[in-house]
RNA sequence: GCCCGGGUGGCGGAACGGUUUACGCAGAGGACUUAAAAUCCUUGACCUUAAUAGGUUUGUGGGUUCGAAUCCCACCCCGGGCACCA
């Protein structure tokens, strides 16, 4: 190997830290860039890891040498589980493993020579930060977006918390793969759904990729219906089911309620079989989710006998059967059964025995209506179609059908449009110890008085109405500091370790100044990142101002770079409170992230993931001591597409070690000339090359904007007498991102420049200097390449067939046959298609 | 089951209606060296041919087109997400 440039990286990393070469902020366009700030675990960084971040860096040099003023700040989120896990395993009080952690991190980081405005460094777990963590958390309190709940809720027993759907994983604890229970527990609840509509709506206006818009567009899930009642025969109740079929209605042969609703209990006195009914119902409870709704089970259910329900169209009594397989917390968790065009209603008629009828016919396929009809159902016709047998409407499209049967339903006030979302409220308690306290107390003496109506208006918030006892720690009482303990074991009991401290727990009320008890659950790991790209924005001397104008200046993000598994988790949640900010007009902007941006994995060389169960990991530390950040950070920008996985190759990095020396060699040991002729060919290539660069870089293809880079540079070293200094230094000038140590050094060194590369402007090109004289015209006969010739470019299609069919090799081919037409591509190619013989 | 993403040399990939295989890696041959490493030069899919040359080839099969890796239809395989949402 030619040269170790570790010497060097180092040497400018300091110059540049000191210069502050990366804290410009003054010019007057904005450029913000933002990377998912990393979970400090005890494994150290992997080669994967910082794939994401060398892109930032990257477009952060390449923004400023445009001339923006760029924001690229870095951070930690260091609460939650896996640190408090990890701190348990190596017994060490979890924020003494967190700051060894972050450490580590930085020291691993800064080898690679990053951008960092470090002074805007943030942990999500410092008091300073948290503080403003549960200040946020104390508006959507007041502002009534936080309920308490005592359903039963997923509880992972070995991480012994609760856990919200998004932290599963096929079913299991994302964290450590166990399966999950369904335990009742106490929780605190963010009412995430009040914000499903804008959280859907907001992701037209992103660019973000398809795909993750997609999956929180599936995650929100609308969908439009209506919500019809259905009275009980001799009886007050009624039933209100959510339909988005309600053109099927006229099909409905008998409803179907989830084991928790409310309907069975209430009239268990009326249901003749309530023994087996109520069996069934204990049974159902007991199943998680997952037994629940996992795709192999079969349907089974229970009818509640002796009841009947009536179908508004058509006054038919219908049977009502106890499912679990309809959702309790979905719709009005219940549902009418219509066999014929639904698959699991299909299902179930069919096991049960239950009647089929068909209301839809199809408009597409007949064959499938003859067999619907009189002949024995084989399938359940789900599309839409023309109704049949359904009254009035009978002869109607699916489509028309659904807006005439609503307006029936609203004007004989049986039911109305509605709107339902998949997406759930946000548990959001955990009984954890690492992670950030609420601001609330539970005053006994509070509680009555709101009970008894006993307090002046506008003595009590929303929220603390909301939830009589609970009250809010008062904004200038912030943080509620997480206690010191020598013990933080969870205790299995669903209630978090804190419960012990009496000392903590217990404090005084703000509002009454009676007793009361502090909250001693704690936030889920996501709380911290949830507005930790405004936090960059308004630390200043190591604390916290929610300064509006700094927010104003930078938001939104610009550019988001991070890994896709945060599509339906971290990027739901953030945008959610950044909405609730908006509304309260603590942020100026809608959303918070305009561009984003994922990156592939990097898995080992065996093509699995890294991971040190496999030994197959590879730690950058030591590719930085063999082949030095640059060649490191233009290796993993090289490898292949950035959003697509790719496995490592310990030879490919020596190739770009490779590159580096003969740039260093070439530059550092010949003389070039320092004015020369004008060079045509040189100045195209030059020109073609700042062209395909910039544009490679705005579209995040780096593995081609770095082979053009290689294209440049061979030719600079065949040819390098014909070259001037001023194109060496533009081809530095692109090469800067990528590898910024060895371009430095070059530009200041070597070729004596005071200032930093990263400070020169950004090159531009000449498009006029990029058209070629001549180009080399394909000539194809039938389709088929059969020559190649120089011809002048620009030239017409008469000239092109001159050159064409004076080739000898195309005379031979096309001799003696008639020419049907020439097809002619300006500076491209020509096609003679003639007659086959 | 549904929704995305992807199948191109020995390998990573490039080209997204017009030369398939840019750039890099690995390989082969050569130069330098006592030798090796490093470096530099040459080479580069497959089949037929002594060579010239011709033919085949972008997961498979069909279609549109003067021309398809690229557009359309059907199928197979790999990766990811969702999953009884009425």
């Amino acid at each position: 190997m030619f040269k170790n440039f570790n010497k060097i990286s180092k040497k400018w990393q300091k110059i540049w830290e000191k210069e502050g070469i990366y804290k410009n902020y003054k010019k007057p366009k904005k450029f913000y860039v933002l990377d998912m700030f990393p979970y400090p675990s005890g494994e150290g960084l992997h080669v994967g890891h910082p794939r994401g971040y060398i892109a930032t860096d990257l477009i952060a040099r390449y923004k400023q040498m445009q001339g923006y003023s760029v924001l690229h700040p870095m951070g930690w989120d260091a609460f939650g589980l896996p640190a408090e896990n990890y701190a348990l395993k190596h017994k060490i009080h979890p924020k003494i493993a967190v700051s060894k952690n972050i450490k580590r991190f930085k020291e691993q980081l800064n080898k690679f020579g990053f951008t960092y405005d470090w002074d805007r460094e943030i942990n999500t777990t410092d008091p300073e930060y948290y503080k403003w963590t549960q200040w946020i958390f104390l508006k959507l309190f007041e502002n009534g977006l936080v309920y308490e709940s005592f359903e039963p809720i997923i509880w992972c027993p070995s991480c012994k918390t609760g856990l919200a759907l998004e932290d599963l994983e096929d079913g299991k604890c994302e964290r450590c793969g166990s399966e999950v229970e369904k335990k009742p527990l106490r929780q605190w609840v963010l009412k995430m759904t009040a914000y499903a509509e804008k959280l859907l709506k907001g992701l037209e206006e992103l660019d973000w990729p398809e795909s993750i818009k997609e999956q929180q567009k599936n995650w929100i899930g609308k969908s439009q219906g209506a919500e019809i009642e259905f009275r009980i025969l001799n009886s007050k109740f009624k039933i209100n089911v959510f339909t988005t079929r309600l053109d099927t209605i006229f099909g409905c042969t008998y409803l179907v309620v989830a084991p928790e609703h409310e309907l069975v209990s209430s009239i268990k006195h009326q249901v003749s079989n309530w023994p087996e009914v109520e069996k069934y119902i204990k049974q159902a409870k007991k199943k998680t989710d997952l037994q629940r709704t996992g795709l192999t089970k079969d349907k089974t259910g229970v009818e509640l006998k002796s009841i009947k329900a009536i179908n508004p169209f058509n006054n038919e009594e219908v049977p009502i059967f106890v499912a679990d397989y309809v959702l309790p917390h979905y719709g009005t968790g219940a549902v009418m059964a219509v066999p014929a065009h639904d698959e699991r209603d299909y299902e179930f008629a069919t096991k049960y025995n239950l009647p089929i009828r068909q209301v839809i016919l199809s408009q597409i396929n007949p064959d499938f209506n003859a067999d619907l009809r009189g002949k024995k159902i084989n399938k359940a016709f789900t599309e839409d179609g023309i109704l049949v047998d359904s009254g009035k409407f009978t002869g109607m499209t699916s489509e028309k059908a659904r807006q005439e049967m609503i307006k029936w339903l609203e004007k004989n006030k049986l039911g109305s449009r509605k709107i339902n979302y998949k997406m759930r409220d946000w548990v959001f308690a955990r009984q954890r110890y690492w992670g950030e306290p609420f601001p609330l107390v539970f005053c006994e003496n509070c509680a009555k008085r709101i009970k008894n109506k006993k307090y002046k208006k506008g003595e009590f918030t929303k929220g603390e109405l909301l939830n009589p006892g609970w009250i809010q720690i008062q904004e200038k009482d912030l943080p509620v500091k997480l206690p010191e303990v020598k013990y933080y074991e969870p205790s299995g009991t669903g209630e978090s370790p804190l419960t012990n401290i009496s000392k903590w727990v217990n404090t005084e009320c703000p509002k009454c100044g009676g007793l009361a008890k502090r909250e001693t659950n704690t936030m889920p790991q996501w709380a911290g990142s949830n507005w930790y790209y405004v936090a960059y924005l308004i630390k200043k001397n190591k604390k916290y101002q929610w300064d509006k104008k700094e927010i104003k200046k930078w938001l939104p993000v610009d550019l988001y770079v991070g890994g896709v598994e945060h599509a339906t988790r971290h990027l739901l949640y953030a945008r959610f409170w950044h909405k609730f900010l908006y509304d309260i007009k603590a942020v100026p902007v809608n959303e918070p992230f305009k561009k984003l941006m994922n990156q592939g994995l990097i898995l080992a060389e065996d093509g699995r993931k890294m991971s040190k169960r496999w030994g197959n990991v590879i730690n950058p530390d030591d590719m930085i001591r063999i082949f030095g950040a640059d060649a490191l950070r233009l290796y993993e920008m090289f490898m292949g597409p950035f959003d697509q996985s790719i496995a490592w190759s310990s030879d490919g990095i020596r190739g770009m070690k490779r590159f580096l020396d003969r740039i260093y060699k070439l530059v550092s040991g010949v003389r070039y000339q320092v004015s020369g002729n004008k060079n045509e060919k040189i100045e195209r290539l030059l020109h073609q090359t700042i062209k395909k660069v910039t544009e490679d870089i705005e579209n995040f293809r780096f593995n081609t904007a770095i082979s053009s880079l290689m294209i440049l540079f061979n030719d600079i070293e065949k040819n390098l007498q014909t070259y001037k200094l001023t194109n060496l230094q533009t081809f530095l000038k692109l090469l800067a991102p990528f590898a910024p140590h060895l371009t430095e050094e070059i530009w200041r060194n070597v070729l004596g420049n005071k200032k930093s590369i990263h400070l020169e402007s950004w090159p531009k090109y000449n498009p006029k200097l990029i058209e070629e004289e001549k180009f080399e015209m394909i000539v194809q006969v039938n389709g088929k390449v059969r020559d190649r010739v120089s011809a002048p470019s620009g030239i017409s299609q008469k000239e092109a067939e001159n050159i064409a069919l004076s080739s000898e090799k195309i005379k031979k081919l096309i001799a003696g046959l008639k020419i049907k037409k020439i097809i002619f591509v300006p500076n491209r190619l020509i096609n003679i298609v003639i007659s086959q013989s």
